[in-house]
DNA sequence: AATTGTTATATGTCGTACATATAACAATAT
DNA sequence: ATATTGTTATATGTACGACATATAACAATT
């Protein structure tokens, strides 16, 4: 955890505190999804708390996607989604540089270290979807078109991956990449230098090459991000 | 956004509506961290709702960490820990057995990817940490023990690649590997095979390899997982 | 037996009251 | 005049009570 979580105990409200020990609670009882567990007047009695607390505490569940709570039914412990809440803080205006670059970073090593599961789960179908996307990609000199079918195949990259989780959470992160794209934007993105490795080449290792020349391939396309790091 | 977050509009509860035009209007209104909102009352007159739900939904983004609120001072918009929410959710109790999967591959695809951080910025110093750990490893014969030495060899690469957020993610997802490892604990783990990879041999390639000798020696050594998947 | 009310219950929403911390200002003393 | 201390206004923190609403369980009616 990081030191920015740690609050001096004072500085704890009382739902945060409350907060705190209903998940300790749910922890400790080995709660899982579909329990009930004891409707909000019980919590406040045992707690010594008003019903308005423990409601703004149970909200913060409820919003995490770890408490459901239907009337007259009473609350029920549930499935989160890990990553459905990530978005609400992935703001480009929010954080600060230093996290958005470590996660342009994160983006990299990933679709570097993506290459394995991709040889894994390729199909005809798949590559010929990727095909497509750089077909279109050569055929347009527009630049707005080229950056649009950039990320497509990267994305495309992503969901032959067969790993739904990595897929979303690149999504999450899109508008960091975004930003720390445009960060560069002056400067050569695209550029055709001898040894650099366009999709094509990248397609091509992927139908027809080892996982090991499409990981190398990949850090020679990525090398000119990797350089501005 | 997962489908699972798409909760028909009626089911929506007020204070989730509200925490959604919250956030808009916080979004729309380009508002950043330092920035002042405005008060309590002033939303609930503004939406037509009563302070207490304004609050649960306020409540909701002081978790988060994107607001932040004093006595008297009124309440300033922050800057989140992107990752520090992480946790509440990250319980193998609550999470299904798929997304723990995919989340252990997404752990292979980033220690795979890492290579080239890791020769950009490792040093002499963290070279001869990981050299004794390896030493240690080495010199047990113990099973607890073992393990041990493999979780920090591993976390000392991601504490070399230099990148906190990374460094984090992976702490944050330990409970899984943990969990997802156990799984597999009848089966032979550490096995010494002919052509497997061991820690020193990582090391060595660390040393005096190159990033794609990595990539491709990490592989190796992770393939027994690879192949469990 | 099937349908239709009725009731009890737990959550959802609201309004009000008071507590508490603090910024801004006023009063006092040296 | 400056420094200290006290006062007040203000916005958030907490609590309580009231009513709305949905629903499960039961009762009443046909």
């Amino acid at each position: 955890m990081s030191i920015s979580r740690l609050n001096p105990a004072s500085a704890l409200s009382q739902v945060d505190k409350i907060e705190r020990q209903l998940q300790e609670f749910f922890r400790n009882e080995n709660f899982e999804p579909g329990d009930a567990i004891p409707k909000e007047m019980d919590l406040a009695e045992a707690m010594g708390v008003s019903r308005t607390a423990i409601r703004e505490a149970i909200s913060r569940f409820r919003m995490l996607g770890i408490i459901e709570s239907r009337k007259n039914r009473g609350m029920i412990i549930t499935r989160p989604d890990f990553l459905g809440n990530m978005h609400r803080v992935m703001d480009p205006k929010l954080l600060d540089g230093e996290t958005m670059k470590e996660i342009f970073e994160m983006r990299l090593v990933i679709e570097i270290g993506i290459g394995d599961l991709l040889f894994l789960r390729k199909t005809a179908e798949s590559l010929l979807k990727l095909e497509e996307i750089v077909l279109n990609e050569e055929k347009t000199n527009n630049r707005i078109d080229m950056l649009k079918y950039d990320v497509e195949f990267h994305s495309m990259l992503y969901k032959i991956s067969g790993n739904k989780t990595i897929l979303r959470f690149q999504k999450l992160l899109l508008p960091i990449f975004d930003y720390v794209d445009s960060g560069l934007s002056s400067r050569q993105r695209n550029t055709k230098k001898a040894g650099s490795i366009s999709h094509r080449d990248l397609l091509d290792e992927l139908r027809t090459g080892t996982p090991e020349g499409f990981r190398t391939k990949m850090h020679t396309h990525l090398l000119c991000y990797l350089q501005k790091i």
